[in-house]
DNA sequence: GTTGTCATGAAAAGAAATTTTCAGAGTGCG
DNA sequence: CGCACTCTGAAAATTTCTTTTCATGACAAC
């Protein structure tokens, strides 16, 4: 095999799948960054990815270069026409893209939302919510709206391997009443509700109120109505060069919740996802079987 | 004096008067084609300017280095500043919390995964996928398993008002059977299968691609082994500081790809979106009355 | 012409980087 | 459980790079 024509970067995708976890690790620390993170010396990039020099040499000798130096050498010469070509320049997102090309205009576009979004965020606030879905002994409920509903659902789906007594409310609301009736105080409501703010979410939030549930409202920077009734509100970036809003940002937090719950109450947690482990090949085994 | 804030090459050029002959050969050298020619090794740079090693160490001692390594450093950093990606690292992104804050750590993980993910992405495929998608001809379906089922609805609720004959497969696989037996040759299937990737996905594809239908595969770094039948196939970073995957980048492709299809097809979606609107009206009106 | 100063590179010395070797850890399989 | 296998990094061996030393030659001043 040759890496004459192949960008650095393309050989080390190509060869994604046959290397090593080291290697793959160093791939990826290789990559972030791409390439000046290859510029420095052997030793500097094996510290870098945490990984030892003999792996960086077996690498590089995997994906078809004489060695080390015959390794950067490539990288330097891509560095160069990366440098000399001013196109190039502006275009290191999606390689081979216009500058205009809709993935780069996006990805901008969700740096400066998770930028914003972050900046207005307190922490505190994340913290406290975080501690409130840990709690075991509140009930969870989960809404969403007709977009939002999917965001919702995978709220839902994790907080339902993490914890128990947890529900997801349909988007559609003839279905709720029954779910508030069951409400509790300290109870709490997760509520989806972004730009066309759905009037019903209010309804709600007021009749669980009523029940003595706590309520955290994921919306947008203007704010759902829904808000006003909120024990926290997470206000999310929401903007995207698209007729329709982003939702990007608003599943980073749901994420980094996910997780932040999920560490608080690891162990409890890890005996929950081992038997649900256990059921899911159990289910597997009875389709086989049927 | 020191070098710290100045350019090696604001550098060079402040010294040049002071330079002797060999030293003089040696700064040209370096200045055309900077910062690039200085990325070799002592010797070769040495070689290049037709000048001996001393004479390099001299210089750059000289100009206020503390020796090759030294000079050379700067010039590394000169360089990732000149084409360094857009998404450089934060250390901070939320303010008034510690680096280590969940938040930071998955945001950095975050912008870490779209650089990766985006230059291993093909725009081809991107376009590609796209006009797939704008086809007004071919029947769409979307399907994901347990956690990436809420995706397939996020974009399967999108596409739905952008254009007709679109499905959403329950990700509980029973019903499949009745999909398929629908699909027509130039149909397309999206598909979502990440990490434990789920055996019956790989049955769905062949059954798909045996009724003629084009694959269309979300999956991570490592590959679903549906990938194996699609026609496309998009591989998105997926690693969070967390137990589980991040969904994050997958839900950026998929509004860039929703974007991408509304954009090209805009007037005929505006007339879909006014009458859905319409719609919503309607329904909540009669809600009221009821 | 002599002398001193400086610039320069060859070569040696010293310091790093690169590659190879090898043993322990981990993993899968019978 | 033991065996075979692979992966991995510590450490040694090797190569290359960097710095220092020093001899030579150019040039200017006297």
């Amino acid at each position: 095999m040759t890496a004459a024509s192949k960008t650095v970067s393309d050989v080390i995708h190509s060869h994604f799948g046959t290397l090593t976890r080291a290697e793959k690790q160093l791939a990826e620390s290789l990559l972030d960054n791409y390439p000046v993170s290859g510029l420095g010396s052997i030793t500097t990039i094996a510290e870098n990815a945490g990984v030892s020099t003999p792996t960086v040499v077996r690498m590089v000798q995997k994906l078809g270069f004489k060695g080390y130096p015959d390794f950067q050498a490539h990288l330097h010469q891509e560095v160069e026409a990366t440098i000399s070509n001013p196109i190039a320049k502006h275009d290191r997102w999606a390689s081979n893209a216009p500058g205009t090309h809709i993935l780069n205009r996006f990805a901008d576009a969700i740096m400066g939302n998770l930028r914003q979004t972050l900046s207005a965020l307190d922490t505190a606030t994340f913290d406290n919510v975080a501690s409130l879905l840990s709690d075991r002994k509140r009930g969870l409920y989960f809404v969403g709206g007709r977009i939002t509903g999917a965001l919702a659902e995978y709220f839902f789906t994790h907080m339902q391997v993490i914890r128990p007594n947890t529900a997801l409310l349909s988007s559609n609301s003839s279905s709720w009443p029954q779910y508030v009736l069951n409400m509790n105080p300290g109870d709490l409501l997760v509520i989806f509700d972004i730009r066309r703010y759905e009037q019903e979410m209010v309804s709600l939030a007021t009749a669980a109120r009523k029940r003595g549930a706590e309520i955290v409202v994921f919306t947008d920077q203007w704010g759902s109505p829904a808000a006003k009734l909120a024990r926290h509100t997470f206000r999310v970036q929401i903007e995207a060069p698209s007729a329709w809003d982003s939702s990007v940002i608003t599943l980073f937090i749901v994420e980094a919740l996910i997780e932040a719950v999920q560490s608080s109450t690891w162990d409890e947690t890890k005996e929950r996802m081992k038997t649900l482990e256990g059921l899911f090949e159990q289910t597997r085994l009875f389709r086989k079987l049927s």
